[in-house]
DNA sequence: TCCGGAATGGGTGCTGCCACGGATACCGCT
DNA sequence: AGCGGTATCCGTGGCAGCACCCATTCCGGA
């Protein structure tokens, strides 16, 4: 009987130890072949130039590029290429932007190792794979959102909003965010303003927690 | 010829991914055998009292009981069991605090499973192990530290400013804080100033990161 | 025994954070 | 042509964060 090709993997994490660790997981499988490592989003895409590629599997948080940059980046330039993010946090509101990057999948780090060989065969089939888990975790805060106040889970943060939340959680003043983006500081504040009542959140530190976990700035 | 017998690890991450794939590291040496695994410190505890265990290796940042916490526990109750912290981070102010805490070891999980090993199995046979990466990297921040003030790096923070480190951390307010420990507004405001002081920063989106570094809190 | 650090509390004052309301301009979609 | 979202800016005002000064108590080490 012909066996079907192996499946060319991109895998993509700053700390070589989990890359090591889920190399080892994913090149046990036979159909499953880690060909090319990266240590950040960067790296990651100009490994993908050169090498042929059926699968990407992300780290969210990643320096440099993050994953969600790296994958939306990778989508666009070649919509062939299966995606598949990891991540640390299960309370992340970023994952529907995953979804929206182009990840045809979305897993915890928390997940066993079945289940990521799983998610990986999954998505190359072509469907789109969520860990349980998560997906419940997500689904239940989804609902409360709608319960209270019928939000929307598209209140996403425009990319101009990003750039703030970014640099508030760097611990710049909102002065200083002013000169860095050559704006008003009443501008600034405005954007603060707007990204605390969409997030729903009080003060800076949740901003910066938020942040952290979105993958925006290094901790 | 007789074979040493194999070392018997703890390992505890809360992450079973990463835990999947450190175990399939360590496994891969036949004088190393994880025999338990753990998802946070207080789950590490209880395994380390039913098994017999020569080395612990701890994440650093767990739910629970963070692994600096677990480390200072276990090596009060049985100071024979070598102990070896894993960190993401390498600015990591902790790290004096983690030798303190009685961990003979101290890796990044951005290094080689090879020096993973390494560190095992220096730990095991009594020798301190710091990776090189982080070693120098520490060096320089102590350096420095030394030469623009003569600051000792025993200046870590005090159980009671940890405290509030981690509830201004968790986004918390001066007066939340005030009512939650049982003290005066301005107890609160004075270590807040004492702990931006000793970390040399400036508010309080710092000190969160920092305290994300430090495993006090979840992102 | 005395000294230093940790923990507690107070006062004073400035600045920046944050809430609220309002305005203009641009852009894309219907 | 109008409508919603984004980005830009302004004013007013309250309160919290932060800096700087101070004192007291307690405890452990020199």
């Amino acid at each position: 009987m012909t066996r079907p090709p192996s499946t060319r993997i991109l895998l993509a994490d700053d700390h070589a130890l989990v890359r090591r660790g889920v190399r080892l997981i994913l090149d046990n499988e036979p159909d499953l072949t880690v060909v090319a490592e990266a240590g950040d989003g960067a790296e990651a895409l100009a490994l993908a130039r050169v090498h042929a590629i059926d699968l990407a599997v992300l780290d969210v948080a990643m320096p440099r590029l993050t994953g969600l940059q790296a994958a939306r980046e990778l989508s666009r330039r070649s919509p062939a290429t299966r995606i598949l993010l990891l991540s640390m946090y299960d309370n992340d509101q970023y994952f529907f932007e995953a979804l929206r990057a182009g990840a045809s999948g979305y897993v915890l780090k928390s997940v066993a190792d079945r289940d990521l060989v799983e998610a990986c065969r999954a998505v190359v089939r072509g469907e789109p794979f969520i860990h349980p888990e998560a997906l419940t975790a997500l689904m239940r805060e989804h609902l409360q959102r709608v319960a209270r106040g019928g939000r929307l889970p598209g209140s996403i943060l425009s990319a101009r909003e990003e750039e703030v939340v970014k640099l508030i959680a760097e611990g710049r003043s909102s002065q200083e965010i002013a000169d860095l983006l050559v704006i008003s500081v009443k501008t600034v504040e405005r954007h603060r303003a707007n990204i605390l009542a969409k997030l729903e959140m009080r003060d800076r530190t949740q901003l910066t927690r938020y942040a952290i976990r979105a993958g925006l700035v290094e901790p």
